[in-house]
DNA sequence: AAAAATCCCATGATATACCATCAAAGAAGG
DNA sequence: CCTTCTTTGATGGTATATCATGGGATTTTT
């Protein structure tokens, strides 16, 4: 939960959100993140869903289709465990923070049991087209909980 | 639940009103806040309504779909716990506080199982825009059990 | 040996817990 | 019916703990 802005030191160091530490924590003292496939941005997670993703991936795709197949090649071959140390914090690495064009600022975004990690402005941009989006289709939502 | 008043100081701490606060504790010692999404206002929860709200999503829109992945998004990125002190505050946040344009004083409005926070200014228009539409509406709801 | 990664300590900022005061509401007694 | 006492809730202030972040120092890798 929740939007964070932290600070990404030259040495490629960020703080993890005490609030997503404290989570992961109870589990493990890593996480891990790969290139989003859908956006400019990084996503991590407990090393756990990241399994359970890629069964749910299973079950919703077709077995043997061909794009099942490429899709868990891609998240598994480009995930990564990053551990975080005392303070709390892990080091991106320069494929990550290129792909999401990242540079000295990390907005972490909580999606749940996942979280995103976005360039500032990136985020804002996506997160206006969201707003948008969601206020265009709010008709067909106000069934489902009442936001 | 009725409509209460209370100032939010320098450091943005509100009291929750004591009934709000009787009903939440029965679950625990948390509230989620977050931007309502149609409304200048805050809007508050306990957190399993927000959890149920998640997994309603989960099982009505498919796993690849973007509405679903934007919701999520939207929801987790901007709702946060709050806990609340033995007196009862709770610590709004620059956003949140910004969104509501709230400064010094905080309006509570129950609204079933959630609630919203407003500026007063801003609730009197809201509260007139509903009266107003209501008695518009009224013809209808005259044969519906008389109000 | 140079570069990169990891660990550890120091510091400033901020959220949180805690204590004290004050006002309002209600109960009990004259 | 009014007064006084008690309780509860809101608000202000302050201390404490936590967290983000910077800067080495130490270790590992290539």
């Amino acid at each position: 939960m929740d939007t964070i802005i932290n600070k990404v030191d030259t040495k490629g160091r960020v703080s993890l959100p005490s609030d997503y530490r404290a989570i992961v924590k109870e589990l493990s003292t890593e996480i891990v993140c790969y290139r989003s496939l859908t956006s400019p941005c990084i996503e991590g997670c407990a090393e756990e869903l990241l399994e359970k993703i890629a069964s749910d991936m299973e079950t919703s795709l077709d077995f043997f289709s061909q794009t099942q197949d490429d899709l868990t090649n891609l998240i598994f071959g480009d995930a990564r465990r990053f551990s975080f140390d005392s303070t709390g914090r892990i080091l991106l690495t320069e494929k990550l923070l290129k792909h999401a064009q990242i540079t000295d600022t990390a907005v972490f975004v909580g999606k749940g049991r996942k979280f995103q990690i976005w360039n500032p402005e990136n985020w804002e941009k996506e997160e206006a087209r969201i707003r948008a989006e969601i206020f265009k289709n709010r008709p067909s939502l106000t069934n489902k909980g009442g936001m």
